[in-house]
DNA sequence: ATTTTTTTGGAACGAACGTTTCAATATATT
DNA sequence: AATATATTGAAACGTTCGTTCCAAAAAAAT
């Protein structure tokens, strides 16, 4: 009996994603994803709640994303430290290809909000504790087949390897010399093994 | 002839900084200066032109202030590479008091502003590339007096201590836990010697 | 003391903000 | 085809936005 939504919910949260991110939480209004996702105010209103569910949801989906993009770098051939390479000059690549400067949405999120919304810190932290998870199954990796070091821990690593992702990320946004950022990315993977 | 203002300008550009700091330069309102300098909307507009003049000037002050911070871990009692570990150990420890969660200012501006405002990106590329001479000249320090080792340039170290102070702060902002950090950090002090 | 110049207080500006309302529209079900 | 139900379009909501205006107030210079 009901009419059924009329756009693709997948295509419509990727377009408000690429507003918050390039704009930021604050920096977008109702009337930008109005123009970006082609819905009307009634319709956002009605299938997604609000701007910051909206946000919410668009942030969700960012960080599945980046999930798959790290997944992507894994590879049975690989060597743990491989795969930590791979992921490092991923990255380097994407911020290469970053053109607007829109950075790492999670990041851009975590300084624009954090300490303001105990749920969203909540959801940082976890975020972010996934992510080391997921570097550290690579480290593990690395450390069994002896291309990672094992004198320290693999969760130590990981932080370390995570705050360098940060840091390589964070400086790219004044400064995008590539041979720069890959010294950066060399030196971090080197002091792993 | 004229009336001299009643106000001691630098305490108000700290106020302003303050909360500019804290809720970002989109998430901040004219009235939140208002309120937080007990400036009338006219003095503020008078006295510094508009919102974006005041965000640069507190932002101006933030950067002045973290130089003479940095410039305190200087002694010329410390070799080079005790000067890196006590700028890595003071902010950690400016971490740790920061219960509000307002991060580094200049790192905020640039995940919100970079890529917006070309005459705000020449700026944080010039703060950038100043904090990191600033490192530079410790790390040459440290690579005459042999704390630091020498087969490395000192730029490319400078580089890569830069980018990890900065991915120090971002991962506090999701993850407060001192033993964490201080691993980080001492694993990227080590990788300098 | 008067003049000159600038700052101040407070109200007001139009525009944009996030959100709500409601009638019109469209579609699965009956 | 008729009915029931959810989604749309468009206008409007009250609020807040950054900024401007102007008269009143104040202080250095005459």
């Amino acid at each position: 009996m009901p009419r059924t939504e009329v756009f693709d919910r997948q295509l419509v949260l990727d377009r408000a994603k690429d507003v918050f991110w390039q704009k930021g939480y604050n920096g977008t209004s109702m009337q930008d994803l109005v123009d970006a996702t082609g819905l009307n105010r009634s319709s956002i209103y009605n299938s997604f709640g609000n701007k910051r569910a909206l946000y919410n949801a668009a942030l969700e989906k960012y960080k599945d994303e980046t999930d798959t993009f790290f997944e992507a770098c894994d590879c049975t051939t690989l060597t743990g430290l491989q795969v930590v390479q791979s992921i490092f000059s991923n990255v380097i690549e994407s911020i290469e290809s970053d053109t607007e400067n829109k950075g790492c949405m999670v990041m851009n999120c975590a300084t624009e909000l954090s300490g303001k919304d105990r749920k969203l810190d909540k959801w940082l932290r976890g975020s972010l504790d996934e992510t080391t998870d997921k570097i550290e199954e690579y480290v593990l990796k690395g450390q069994k087949d002896g291309s990672i070091r094992k004198d320290e821990s693999s969760r130590a690593l990981a932080d370390y390897l995570v705050a360098g992702l940060h840091g390589l990320r964070i400086t790219s946004l004044s400064n995008k010399d590539k041979e720069m950022l890959k010294g950066i990315a060399n030196k971090i993977v080197t002091s792993i093994q």
